[in-house]
DNA sequence: TCTGCGGATGAAAAAGCTTCTCATTATTAT
DNA sequence: ATAATAATGAGAAGCTTTTTCATCCGCAGA
């Protein structure tokens, strides 16, 4: 139920809040534009402006309920936070996204960062490249 | 010498490349936003807009001069290509940018992508953390 | 050195994404 | 139910980047 998430999260529970987190939870992609949820609101029939959308991605951010990230194209794509760190590998021709993670190049960021004396509070890898349904073409 | 570089990669030789082309390569920071070629441009008396910076910039990266990047803050960031690839971690207190390779890594992306069904064409690591001289304050 | 063509430039407008403003409305604690 | 407070919608504005279009320049050929 969503609204016990919002509470948890320290937000009111609003119509906007409930049927974007609705969006996020329900839709069979994972990653979406605020223009992505905006347009999926409409198709419900929800008349929410496309302000309120950006409002409640950026504050279910801070909240930690969904991640933000910067796929090359200039938007932000958003993701609900489901706890586990991940990275993304996208096809250039037909958008596919899929997640993975790797032992091996997490702890070898841990060491690089170390080694050149930072301490890290994050990181991203995006691998780009033509996935298999696109390659035959 | 600059004109050579822009001859070999076909372009004509106008002021703005060669004055663009002399700022990438002779400040003594790597990464720079448009803004910051412009303002360079400015300091050194070229009264170069800002159309033409971005317009150069583009021409340079397609001429595999320059590689462009998308630092997490919305613009993108320009240097100069100094044919080895290499992945980036950012200071977010002081903006400082280090740069480097790891072939563990590098290996791990492959076999990934391989084994996800992609043909990589491009990947890009960035780290964010807080560096040693700002550990200290 | 002169000429002419195609490409390059500058200025301003426009585009695309995101944030802000402010008047109105909804939520929550009492 | 009421009052205090926060959230919303619509539109304006902000920022980075691209486009338009009239003018200008580099450069190959004469
Ligand atoms: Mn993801
Ligand atoms: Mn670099
Ligand atoms: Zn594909
Ligand atoms: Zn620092």
């Amino acid at each position: 139920m969503e609204s016990s998430e919002l509470r948890k999260a320290g937000l009111k529970v609003t119509l906007p809040r409930v049927k974007i987190l609705d969006i996020l939870e329900q839709s069979s992609n994972r990653h979406h534009s605020a223009e992505d949820v905006y347009k999926a609101l409409l198709e419900t029939g929800e008349e929410i402006g496309l302000a309120t959308v950006y409002r409640v991605l950026t504050q279910f951010e801070a909240a930690g309920l969904v991640k933000r990230h910067h796929f090359e194209g200039g938007h932000s794509v958003f993701e609900l936070n489901q706890g586990t760190h991940h990275d993304h590998i996208l096809c250039v021709k037909c958008g596919r996204v899929d997640e993975f993670v790797d032992e091996t190049i997490e702890a070898r960021q841990q060491d690089i960062a170390a080694e050149l004396g930072y301490e890290m509070t994050d990181h991203c890898l995006y691998m780009y490249g033509i996935c298999a349904d696109c390659k035959g073409k």
